[in-house]
DNA sequence: GGCGTTGTGTTCGCTGGCGCACGGTGAGAC
DNA sequence: GTCTCACCGTGCGCCAGCGAACACAACGCC
């Protein structure tokens, strides 16, 4: 088996991590695939090793907005975690890639066994809901172009890759915001040499560049997972 | 000793209610007074009888967004249910009145002595994270005048009166926004008959026309709490 | 090799909210 | 009775982002 390369999985001590893995299924991520949709039960838990997940917030009509991400540093289910089974928000494949998948009932179970890993998890919701806090934040003060940047640091982050493939269409969507207006901050941070992208394809240049460009939110998300779970 | 008036403690069993009552301490909460700043440690868990409490994001030099309130439904310091002793919000008292107050540790203790306490304060955890879920998509999508009608809807339900001081310099703190423009949008309601207000002291005046001039989030905001805990 | 589809660049007029600022008025202090 | 201060009304210029639209180029399909 290759290693886990979760990084939740991991950190739990070697018999829960022996008996959550039993449980596991490998699954490949697709692209723009929905895990879960508003207001449905949560068929599964995910986590992810390579690919990964973003969270979105629906509010009427009106596009969507990203409020968490989800790659190999976190899963995607906590709702479970606090006995819930409905999903708030649509879980959307934004990475593609390896997934250790669990079934809600087993998961249940687990988390019913084991105190050690009832707490570790209980601490990603806690981060998790933080980086919420934060994009509530970003969404009311921060421009465009900074949480475009951002936003490309913590997929680039996610997938462990510098290249990845993106349309302004979608990061539109993730962003709550016009499809044009995407167009105008990421071509700025184009000619500023920090990123390049051609039809879907985008390369990040200069990641140093894109952190001083990115909000302040980059920096403090980390800085609380660091704290929490580093 | 006064009936309870908590609703998360009165849907305690018996047995862990009236534990947790022993540990608990009557405070009067003061209008301003802030229970918690960021980033230190919580000393306290507060379960509002009469009072209700507004948790604030910060982001860099700005203002401040509200992105959650917590009467008698809730309870402030849900971190410390995730083992998390650090808040990352401000708790600012918004209502005066009475509230239980208990210790961190003797709190701990019993959450830990508890699985019906613990299982039932998860689900608070869930839907207060569902209200700050909902607060991000309402910055992003929805005018002064709306949220407005929210925040106000949502304060006369805590305040259990329809008449209570704020100041639209306060208004303007909790909405992340001018205090001019919380003025423009303040007046309309007025000239519509919503409201009246004179130098602090607002009155509701027409619940079910701020209903309908509110946004979406309020309802919403209703919905998860009545499913999950109604 | 033609054709529809998808991704990107750009324009135009509009508007909500911003920063800044000034003026008025009620209420309490002395 | 005056003074001060907190609270509220309003105005002005400005700008980010919006909605709607059009143009063009690259790619995939037949």
């Amino acid at each position: 088996m290759a290693p886990v390369q979760n990084r939740l999985i991991e950190r739990l001590p070697h018999r829960e991590r022996t008996r959550l893995l039993a449980l596991c299924e490998p699954v490949q991520l697709t692209l723009s695939e929905v895990l879960c949709e508003v207001g449905t039960p949560t068929r599964h838990v995910y986590f992810p090793t390579a690919g990964f997940i973003c969270l979105v917030k629906h509010v009427d009509a009106h596009p969507g907005v990203e409020v968490g991400m989800v790659g190999r540093e976190g899963m995607f289910g906590t709702q479970l975690v606090l006995g819930v089974v409905n999903s708030p928000l649509r879980a959307l494949v934004q990475g593609p890639g390896a997934c250790w998948r669990v079934g809600v009932a087993d998961f249940k179970a687990e988390l019913a066994a084991s105190v050690a890993m009832k707490r570790q998890l209980d601490r990603y919701v806690y981060v998790l809901t933080a980086q919420t806090v934060a994009a509530a934040g970003c969404q009311r003060f921060h421009l465009i172009g900074a949480r475009l940047s951002r936003w490309l640091l913590m997929s680039q982050d996610r997938a462990h890759d510098d290249h990845f493939h993106i349309t302004h269409e979608f990061l539109a969507y993730m962003l709550g915001v016009r499809r044009a207006g995407v167009t105008v901050a990421a071509s700025r941070l184009q000619r500023l040499g920090l990123i390049t992208y051609h039809r879907g394809e985008l390369t990040v240049l200069d990641r140093a560049g894109l952190a001083a460009a990115a909000c302040s939110c980059y920096a403090a998300d980390r800085a609380v997972y660091a704290e929490h779970l580093g």
